[in-house]
DNA sequence: CGTTCCGCGATTGTGCACAATTGCCCTCCG
DNA sequence: CGGAGGGCAATTGTGCACAATCGCGGAACG
């Protein structure tokens, strides 16, 4: 995958109903702009144009302004000149705080995993990264890409529900929100997936065992070896791209440098 | 203070311009409905009606609609029968939940700004709690009144900040926010205002100090007791009110019980 | 040729009207 | 007297129109 390179947006009109009990324009806006700026769909500096938006989800402007304003409000829009909004680039810095936080969210996780003993969905979890390694060799590189930042999130989010703490899994997959800004642009290599299960397993595996120390100790190294990863790339990024000391978010490594205007 | 006992919002109207530069109907709207919430001055069952809200705010249901899908996203107000909204309350399982969480944060947040070493903002901290222990005699029981959560509240704030992790006082600021919603209700005792000042100070000194370890324990036993002092005051209240499991969100300690409709 | 100022188009903020849905009350029937 | 059904009021969702503001382009002037 790689976003359409210009206008990510011309190409994805639909008519906005469903089949659901009731759903309003203004949620299924909310949601499915949501997925498509977290997903790395919209542009560097592109606008996000009200009018533009009604048509594209065939319907007003009014529950386009109230999806944009909740968007703005979770901090994944920003107001650009003159009022306009668009996504809201992050930055290596905040890459570096979110991780930080991360570890520490992930480590209080699998503790409380573990005293939860949660076993049925603890060995569900276990089951199925067993069997993705297993199945590693037959799927090939086409697992290797954007994709499996979504199955790693996974990982973490059952984990995260198996902690028992709402709060816990609801904080997590925020911070995992705003990191996936950059890392669903990461080519990950295959060696990186196989590490990425190995760790995932060993994590899991202790925290079956009910070894809280070991099953924290791992999930750090995991997250800090996920989060050397980013920032690696990051720095590669800006280097590559221009020696300004902001260089990144200015334009990311195959990020179509759209003007400001 | 104790909220206005019965419609928290009658004598409360006010033309919503200012002379800020720009202030749009829907922001005022937004965060002074979010005060007034956090701060307890909505009634528990309390619906949130756009039109009357547009009266009092001297502006019409747009902004208003705004302001409450923002409120709606941040968890602030729920959705009751016939999609009416209100506020969101609180309870006790989800208090713990949001301390357990809270403690590893600050935790963190201790950790990050003895390493920061940003002396100058930590010495003013330390002397500003030094100067409220001296004052504290002159203040009298006044000070100990629903005030000093957030004179309490700024304490970890500006730890937060002085850690340099923006993401890290952004969370500590949303997790105080919620907790904040049951600690307001307390009328905090003179002794226990006493006991802050003191854990305070000896959190500050470790960090001043550079000691890491030792911070961060006297934080974790600082939140502890907090959340302890929280919980207790949660379980008087629905062994206090009615044997029914659920006894505490139906109604607080001194709240109007408002009726369904 | 550069600079400044004006006007215009684009876009957002706000108000309002209409449709639809929901809950409640009253009535009617068993 | 109790329960079911219909009508009504209240409230929210949506669309649209108008006003205000901002930025940009062009023209006029130095």
């Amino acid at each position: 995958m790689r976003p359409p390179p210009k206008d990510a947006a011309s190409d994805d009109e639909r008519p906005v109903g469903r089949s659901a009990p009731r759903q309003f324009h203004a949620e299924v806006v909310y949601v499915e702009l949501r997925d498509q700026i977290l997903g790395g769909q919209v542009p560097a500096g592109q606008r996000l144009v009200e009018e533009r938006l009604a048509e594209q989800f065939r319907t007003s402007r009014t529950p386009v302004r109230e999806a944009l304003r909740r968007l703005e409000g979770d901090g994944y829009l920003v107001r650009g000149s003159g009022g306009s909004l668009e996504p809201a680039l992050p930055d290596v810095e905040s890459m570096s705080e979110f991780y930080d936080v991360r570890i520490v969210i992930e480590e209080l996780v699998v503790r409380r995993a573990t005293q939860e003993h949660d076993l049925p969905v603890l060995e569900a979890v276990r089951d199925d990264w067993l069997a993705m390694r297993a199945d590693l060799p037959t799927r090939g590189p086409s697992f290797a890409g954007p994709d499996f930042v979504y199955t790693d999130e996974s990982f973490h989010r059952r984990l995260a529900t198996a902690s028992g703490n709402g709060v816990l899994a609801r904080i997590l997959v925020d911070l995992n929100d705003r990191i996936r800004t950059i890392r669903i642009h990461d080519f990950t290599t295959v060696d990186r997936v196989e590490a990425t299960i190995g760790e995932h397993l060993e994590i899991i595996d202790a925290v079956v065992l009910g070894d809280a120390e070991a099953a924290a100790a791992f999930m750090r190294a995991h997250v800090q070896r996920s989060a050397l990863v980013v920032r690696q790339r990051a720095t590669d990024a800006r280097t590559r791209m221009s020696r300004r000391p902001g260089g990144f978010e200015e334009a990311g490594p195959d990020e179509v440098r759209v003007p400001r205007r």
